[in-house]
RNA sequence: GCUCUUGUAGCUCAGUGGUAGAGCACUCCCUUGGUAAGGGAGAGGCCACGCGUUCAAUCCGCGUCAAGAGCACCA
């Protein structure tokens, strides 16, 4: 007797081993069709899985998301025979889920055109129609290394000798095709109906820059066709907010050949720069820390001593004078530790909070460039704490609320926040890690919000907690970090005073809210499709003419304007009161003033806004006066 | 850095082995028009850079630089 207990607790009896597939039928004709896969005591198997003895079983389907992550898979594998049916001497590799859909990559003479991607994906789609039955079999390992040596499939062959001997691997063939695979997988090639090969792109066979370049097919699948069209929407929606085109469309910034990797702010751009900046720099004096500007380019002689120049050499510029080497500042922090060391300290000083908008150059690889997301020259809101390590706790609360606060202000809502844990090469005892591990936890506990952890992905010198920020697309954006370094105070000498007289190394937290500027103003743009919020916006105000007559009025208005604090500009160009509205629109301009004969004579404004629903929306007319109410309350708001 | 793709007017893009075209923007003229493009004329390009092949190269080949996608990288 097999006993099988079902998710709400029910349990059927079968008098012998019964397979998933059987319990979904004996449940009903409609989940027996649906089913995917099932789920025995938690682990995920296929239909024709036969359960031996008593146990849990959920029956998996395309509304679980393991059914979907099954659907992703069954169809990377649906690509690779689609694959080898059109080109038969590829050979195929490895096809794993990830986020959205999945990829394969193929060693193949030459790389896959967009011809043959829809060569491909026609022929997956034939495939899929022909409801193919996804059969499962285990072979032992050495056997299974000779059928794919012998099929001339070098690289499964390599995987599977990486398996160690006496285990057992499993197979997965369709139609012709047998792929060497974990699973489980669908039961047959009909249950995947939503799918689309999105693009090619070489990949590094393991990974691994030194081994040859795959032809990776990248594609996405879905339970359902809307849930697709929604994704392909998004993807569209990114598109079309792309930095860099913004960027030039607004007039924000440019790049050019002669400076790769670095921003040429124009004045539109740069007015955005500044509001980040001036609030940031609030952040600063509202929360105890002091602004500090360090040098950019330091001697050799102080990279040598904090480890630079030996493991960083690559990402650094350097120069050299009167037969000197410097190097242009990579980070800020090995500078904020001069001007802890201009004094002597007392622990009484601490904890001690510098901060600096300081510009930092890396040299990264050029493929890593990005608009200006990712960039050799930038600035950060970079600070720096010297504490003890009773104060990390008490530092990372306030830092926590501190970051929240600010993503609030820019109008992003969802955080989600992660805590790196130490990674295998790191320096440091294991009991300091565990104390600067559980400082990390203690704050966020203390400041009762959730996070999830990542072993491993800490900085070698110690553990750190990161912010991720979701945009308007659900996109996710890693901005703030907080990190806890032992090494770097005592490498450069940093020492106070305790109170019993002695010298000790302070403890240094790494920190930035927004990160790069540079980054974060491309976050922004996209966030916002370019309609920055008035607080934000280059130019908060057009006032236009309806006619030359007015021309006068309007230069009032706007003087009236600027005399109030606020970005505006006239225009009194000799053009139709709907060409210049719909350039302003264009041009994601807040507040647009339209003053005709009605206004001047009332001596009031008309204000267009930009955010009101439809086509365009007026405010009431106003006095000036009130208008400038209007607008103090929407910047007041960061709306 | 690696693989593939791309580089033509300020912008978005056509195009050809015989030194180039459109729309928008720009300048001038007409127009003074009330909520997303009024009309006309004009000016504007070493076709990324260098070297080859050719009678002749923006076009073909090689190299360099830069950009895009992905990979690797992000201490």
């Amino acid at each position: 007797m097999v006993a099988i207990t079902l998710p709400d607790q029910s349990v059927r009896q079968f008098d012998k081993p019964v397979s998933v597939a059987e319990v979904a039928a004996s449940i009903g004709a409609g989940l027996a069709k649906a089913a995917l896969g099932g789920k025995v005591d938690g682990k995920l198997v296929d239909t024709s899985f036969v359960i031996e003895r008593d146990a849990a079983l959920a029956i998996v389907t395309d509304k679980d998301a393991d059914g979907l992550d099954m659907i992703r898979h069954s169809t990377a594998h649906l690509l690779a025979y689609a694959v080898k049916e059109l080109f038969p001497d590829a050979q195929v590799t490895i096809g794993p889920v990830i986020e959205n859909g999945f990829y394969y990559d193929f060693s193949y003479k030459r790389p896959f055109t967009p011809d043959d991607l829809a060569a491909i994906e026609k022929k997956m789609g034939e495939l899929a129609k022909r409801d193919i039955p996804v059969s499962r079999k285990v072979l032992p390992r050495d056997e299974a290394v000779a059928y794919f040596k012998g099929l001339g499939e070098d690289y499964k062959a390599e995987i599977i000798a990486s398996i160690p001997a006496n285990e057992d691997v499993s197979l997965y063939s369709e139609g012709d095709f047998t792929d060497l695979c974990r699973g489980p997988h669908v039961p047959s090639t009909g249950k995947l109906k939503v799918f689309k090969l999105m693009k090619v792109a070489g990949a590094y066979w393991r990974g691994d820059s030194k081994n040859e370049m795959l032809q990776r097919i990248y594609g996405t699948a879905w339970a359902k066709k809307e849930e697709q069209e929604a994704y392909l929407h998004m993807l569209e929606e990114a598109e079309k907010r792309d930095h860099r085109k913004i960027g030039k469309q607004l007039d924000l910034f440019h790049m050019q050949d002669e400076a790769p990797g670095m921003v040429f702010w124009h004045p539109k751009g740069w007015a955005i720069w500044q509001q980040v900046e001036q609030y940031m720099r609030t952040v600063y004096q509202d929360n105890g820390y002091q602004e500090i500007r360090c040098p950019q380019i330091l001697a050799r002689s102080l990279w040598e001593k904090s480890g630079h120049w030996e493991n960083y050499k690559d990402n650094m510029f350097t120069t050299e004078s009167e037969k000197h080497d410097f190097a242009i500042k990579p980070m800020n922090c090995p500078g904020h530790i001069q001007v802890f060391n201009s004094d002597l300290r007392s622990y009484r000083d601490l904890p001690l909070r510098y901060g600096e908008f300081g510009s930092c150059h890396r040299n990264e690889a050029s493929g890593a460039l990005h608009g200006i997301m990712r960039v050799r020259g930038f600035v950060q809101d970079d600070g720096h704490i010297f504490c003890t390590e009773e104060q990390i706790t008490d530092e990372c609360v306030a830092f926590n609320q501190l970051a929240l606060k600010v993503y609030d202000d820019f109008g992003f809502k969802d955080i989600a926040i992660k805590i790196a844990l130490r990674p295998e090469k790191r320096i440091g005892s294991d009991d300091t890690w565990d104390r600067a591990e559980n400082a990390l936890r203690d704050a966020l506990k203390a400041s009762n919000v959730e996070w999830t952890e990542l072993p491993g992905e800490g900085a070698f010198y110690g553990p750190k907690i990161e912010y991720h920020m979701k945009d308007s697309i659900g996109r996710s954006w890693q901005c703030g970090t907080m990190q806890v370094d032992f090494s770097m105070p005592g490498r450069l000498g940093a020492e106070y005073v305790d109170d019993h007289s002695a010298r000790q190394t302070p403890v240094m937290l790494h920190r930035a809210i927004v990160g790069s500027l540079e980054r974060f103003i491309g976050i922004l743009i996209e966030n916002h499709a370019g309609s920055l919020p008035a607080w934000l916006a280059p130019v908060q105000v057009v006032a236009m003419n309806v006619t030359e007559h007015q021309a006068e009025y309007v230069n009032q208005v706007v003087a009236g304007l600027k005399a109030a604090g606020f970005r505006v500009q006239a225009d009194l160009r000799n053009e139709k009161i709907s060409y210049k509205i719909r350039e302003h629109s264009l041009q994601k301009v807040p507040f647009q003033l339209v003053l005709g004969d009605k206004e001047m004579q009332a001596g009031t404004v008309t204000a267009r806004i930009r955010d009101g629903k439809g086509g365009g929306e007026n405010l009431p007319a106003m006095s000036l006066d009130a208008f400038i109410s209007h607008l103090k309350a929407e910047i007041a708001a960061k709306r």
